[in-house]
DNA sequence: ATTCGTGCAAATAGTTTGCAGCAGA
DNA sequence: TCTGCTGCAAACTATTTGCACGAAT
C-alpha cells in the first residue's frame, strides 16, 4: 500500500485543480495537504483530526479551504452522532458510491459499500418513500448504527 | 387537532416519567416544557428553536435537560446538514418509525414515513448490508437529501 | 428534609474574520 | 504582475460549568 505521506493518485489532484479553477481559485500547498490527508484516512475526519494529520495547518486555514473544497464538490460534509463537523472527498472524486455506518458509542464513521445489487434496491425503495411523501429527492444517504469493532469489547 | 399549548399526551408524560426515574432523576417543570415542545414542534428542532418555543428557559437548563433527557432515552439527537443540535422525542415514545428528509438548501429537516411494505424492504436491504461489511447494526436510518418546499422556489 | 434542578454569570471550545505579507496562475 | 491564499491574533457564537437558591420526592 502506498504510505500516508505519498500525495493520491495524479488524476485526482487534476480533476481537483480543474474544479477549483473552475471557480478562480488556486490548488495550493494547504489544499493538497488537505485532499492527500483525506485521501489517507479514507473515511469521514473531523477537523481536528485533519489538524493533527497536516502539521502547520492552522485552523482558520482549514476552516476556509473546507468551505471552498466545499463549494468546488471536491469535498463534502458528513455528520456523525455527535456533533463534529466531519469531511470526505465527494464521491466523483472518489469514484464510489458508499454509505456510512456509524459507531453510536465513541462516533466513528466508516464507509460501507452495497453490492450493485443491494444498492439498486437501495435506491428504488428510497424514491418510493419519497414519492409518497412528495419530496424532491436529489440523493439518498443509508446509515447504519450500530458498535464498531473496537466499541464492542 | 390538539394546540401546541396544551401539553401533549398524558400517556407520553407518564412514560417520561418512568423512563426518568429508572435514572434517579425527577420529571420537572423545564423537562416537561421541552418534551411539550419537541411534541408540539414535531420534528427534529435545534436548541434555537426550543429556546423560542420555551419562554424563559435558559440555554444552560435546555442543554443540560437536553443531555439528560438523551440518556433516559426520551430524546435523540439527530444531525442534519448544517451543524446544529437538533433533537427529536425517540421513536419508543412517539410510537413511530420514520425517516428523515433534509433540504440542502436551507437545512430543515422534516419527518417521512415509510409504508409497512417500503419499510421492510429497506430494513431487509439494510441489513443485507450490513452483513456483507461485517458491521454489527442495530438500527439503519434512511436520509433523502433535496429541496424542502420552500427552497424549490 | 434531602437531594437534585434552576438560573445567573463566568469560563471554554469551536469557528469566523481582519489584515499585512507570501505565493500561485 | 495581480489576485487570492496564508497565518496570526482578535472576535464571535455555541456550549459547558460553578455556585447559591428553589423545588420535587
Amino acid at each position: 500500500m502506498s504510505g500516508a505521506t505519498a500525495s493520491m493518485g495524479e488524476r485526482v489532484h487534476r480533476d481537483v485543480a480543474v474544479r477549483l479553477s473552475r471557480s478562480d481559485q488556486r490548488y495550493t500547498r494547504q489544499r493538497r495537504a488537505i485532499v492527500d490527508a483525506l485521501g489517507a484516512i479514507a473515511r469521514p475526519a473531523t477537523i481536528g483530526e485533519l489538524l493533527d494529520a497536516v502539521p502547520g495547518l492552522p485552523p482558520s486555514t482549514a476552516y476556509r479551504n473546507l468551505t471552498v473544497l466545499a463549494s468546488a464538490h471536491v469535498v463534502r460534509r458528513v455528520s456523525g452522532a455527535d456533533e463534529y463537523g466531519r469531511f470526505e472527498l465527494s464521491e466523483e472524486l472518489s469514484g464510489e458510491h458508499h454509505h456510512h455506518a456509524v459507531c453510536d458509542v465513541c462516533g466513528l464513521v466508516v464507509d460501507v459499500t452495497a453490492s450493485p445489487v443491494l444498492e439498486h434496491a437501495l435506491a428504488d425503495t428510497a424514491r418510493a418513500i419519497a414519492l409518497d411523501n412528495g419530496f424532491d429527492v436529489a440523493e439518498h444517504r443509508l446509515e447504519l448504527v450500530g458498535r464498531c469493532a473496537s466499541c464492542r469489547s
